[in-house]
DNA sequence: ATCTTACTTTGCAAAGC
DNA sequence: GCTTTAAAAAGTAAGAT
């Protein structure tokens, strides 16, 4: 009898021990990344579920952790690359999105493919830019979407070249460099989408 | 660059599995096959290529092989009967009637026209669905029936693998272009 | 700036770590 | 899970020219 309470005792310990971990984890890598109040809990909730469903099981903590944070960025709409991630976390990128794939469907979160939009916010911020050119950039990744030039392209070297070129058309230019720079992406990613979004979107580009 | 999804289907690559016979010794078929390639540490299997038809073998020491490579199921069988007779050469005894086990076929197709990959993933409500453009830029859809997956891209061109037979890939296209239908995103 | 090479994803078997 | 093989799709990346 005593030992079955202590045992009891013991995994209570382990799994609050473990809990704690991994929401130290959570936090940390979301300061980090400069992550607001509101992912972290997102994020935590995202990994409690993870854990009442056993989801743990085969996995690290800190993989789950990382997969949580990642998939709280995108449902609060401020995405982290998966790189990003795999950056402030000892969890390699393959095995963050691999989690991430897991728990993502364990859990149903239904997550839709991040949006150029939602990188252009924190894209602008870092370059200084000001509120008319996100609007700019914003309005210009809505007609892309409509004009299927996003399927398939990666959600950063789209916004970047719609920041590029508003940036440009708002006379507060940007290189290609520093918006690669902030990006994440290289400048021919940015040379490549902004010559597809100025043909197809008829936008004059003047230098 | 025409005609129907259905004629533009075309195998890529064919894997197969096959028995040649009890045992081999992998030291002796590695310095005597020209080109053989074999490193224990690295792989327990020694890898041989053959050029026509082109298709590379992996041979382990139960006897047992992986064929990978092959265009179509006679170019196939061709490579396991070439891949017998370089065994034969070296004194070494194999089963009479070689046959194989196709474990997995790679055919791309092309529906014709581009897709919105976007509108497909949230028409399929991501059911049976993954699609994450920043990791890679195809659609990946799993079929029950065939059991097969399937990669969509957005120029509307398909790859359906995972299935053991060449039909699967013809079955996989009709209901990819049944469903995408059926969604009006065709 | 453009070319070449290469890596991402999918599926599968083999023997062994 | 990894290792090795093969091949396509399209996007992105890196190093060389």
């Amino acid at each position: 009898r005593l030992r079955k309470w202590q045992r009891r005792i013991r995994v209570s310990n382990a799994t609050e021990r473990n809990l704690a971990f991994a929401l130290s984890e959570l936090d940390r890598m979301a300061s980090a990344l400069g992550l607001p109040r509101n992912v972290r809990e997102t994020a935590a909730v995202i990994y409690r579920d993870a854990v009442d469903k056993n989801l743990i099981r085969g996995r690290s903590i800190e993989g789950v952790a990382a997969a949580a944070l990642y998939a709280a960025c995108r449902q609060c709409s401020v995405p982290r690359t998966l790189d990003e991630i795999a950056e402030v976390s000892r969890v390699s990128r393959k095995e963050i999105g691999r989690t991430y794939r897991f728990i993502s469907r364990e859990l149903g979160l239904k997550l839709l493919p991040t949006s150029p939009i939602d990188y252009v916010p924190r894209f602008c911020s870092g370059l200084s830019l000001k509120g008319e050119v996100q609007s700019r950039a914003v309005e210009i990744l809505r007609q892309a979407g409509e004009r299927e030039l996003t399927s398939g392209r990666g959600p950063t070297g789209v916004a970047a070249a719609a920041i590029y070129i508003s940036s440009i058309l708002s006379g507060e230019r940007r290189t290609q460099r520093e918006v690669a720079e902030v990006a994440g992406v290289t400048e021919v990613t940015i040379r490549n989408r902004y010559k597809e979004l100025a043909e197809k979107l008829d936008i004059e580009i003047i230098l | 660059m025409h005609g129907t999804p259905e004629e533009s289907l075309k195998i890529e690559n064919i894997v197969a599995s096959a028995k040649v016979t009890d045992s081999l010794d992998l030291p002796t078929i590695s310095s005597r096959i020209p080109g053989a390639d074999y490193d224990k540490k690295r792989f327990p299997g020694v890898v041989i290529r053959m050029k026509d038809p082109k298709i590379a073998a992996l041979v382990f020491g139960s006897g047992k092989v992986v064929l990978t490579g092959a265009k179509s199921v006679e170019s196939l069988s061709q490579g396991l009967e070439i891949l017998g007779g370089k065994l034969r050469d070296l004194d070494i005894e194999i089963d009479e009637h070689l046959t194989y086990t196709i474990q997995n076929i790679v055919t791309s197709a092309d529906l014709g026209k581009p897709i919105n990959l976007n509108k497909i993933a949230i028409g399929f409500n991501l059911d049976r669905i993954e699609y994450e453009p920043e990791q890679f830029p195809g659609l990946v859809y799993r079929l029950e029936e065939p059991k097969v997956v399937v990669l969509l891209f957005g120029s509307g061109k398909l790859i359906i693998t995972g299935g053991k037979k060449p039909e699967d890939a013809r079955l996989a296209v009709r209901k990819i272009i049944t469903d995408l239908s059926n969604l009006g995103l065709l």
